[in-house]
DNA sequence: TTCTGGATTGTCT
DNA sequence: GACAATCCAGAAC
């Protein structure tokens, strides 16, 4: 599929295609597991009350990166899809620059490298000066999936509100996830 | 200008 | 399993 137009969907839909793709960023990254998506009438999306200097990217072209900080410490890293809308991307299965990523985290343990919103951008080492990148230009690069991936689909983990809609998307039997469905 | 709460993680029990 | 750490955006005043 062409790149912007994957993107230019509902983001239940790019979160749940973007599982197996494959990620990297300035050459380090791997397979993506574990999605969530945030649509515009979610409350417990960035852009549910409005524009602001710091969630304008989600209102700007898709397929553009969107970092933010979560509770002071922990950057996190979205997929920016239609107006409004974005995927957060949750998980992601080290295949590239492990040497860097264990560097930047402290650990050797595969599965504790990339299993978390916070840990994956530590482990790549994207930060807020990321935030509002293009996806398929350096230091990104996204390789879209060939075909379907078996998905484990679930409520949305570390929110308050709407926790109940299934917009949680895993890739099923994976050891990457940050937590089981 | 001040105050509040969060799309999390690591550590301690 | 429970909880503290830590800081910025946004809202209120």
């Amino acid at each position: 599929m062409d790149f912007s137009k994957f993107f230019a969907r509902s983001p239940a839909d790019v979160a749940g295609d973007l599982i197996g793709a494959h990620m990297t960023y300035r050459g380090v990254g791997g397979i993506i597991v574990e999605t969530e998506a945030y649509h515009r009438a979610d409350p417990a999306s960035h852009s549910f009350n409005g524009r602001t200097p710091r969630n304008s990217v989600m209102f700007g072209p898709p397929g553009y990166a969107y970092v933010y900080r979560s509770y002071g410490i922990h950057w996190c890293l979205n997929f920016v899809c239609e107006p409004a809308s974005a995927v957060l991307i949750r998980a992601v299965e080290p295949r590239d620059g492990l040497g860097a990523m264990e560097e930047r985290r402290g650990m050797t343990a595969l599965r504790m490298l990339c299993s978390g919103p916070g840990r994956l951008c530590q482990a790549l080492g994207i930060s807020g000066d990321d935030n509002g990148l293009p996806l398929d230009a350096p230091p990104f690069a996204l390789a879209l999936p060939q075909g379907a991936a078996p998905l484990h689909v679930g409520p949305r983990i570390g929110i308050t509100k709407a926790v109940d809609e299934p917009l949680r998307f895993g890739l099923k039997g994976s050891a990457f996830l940050s937590k089981k469905f």
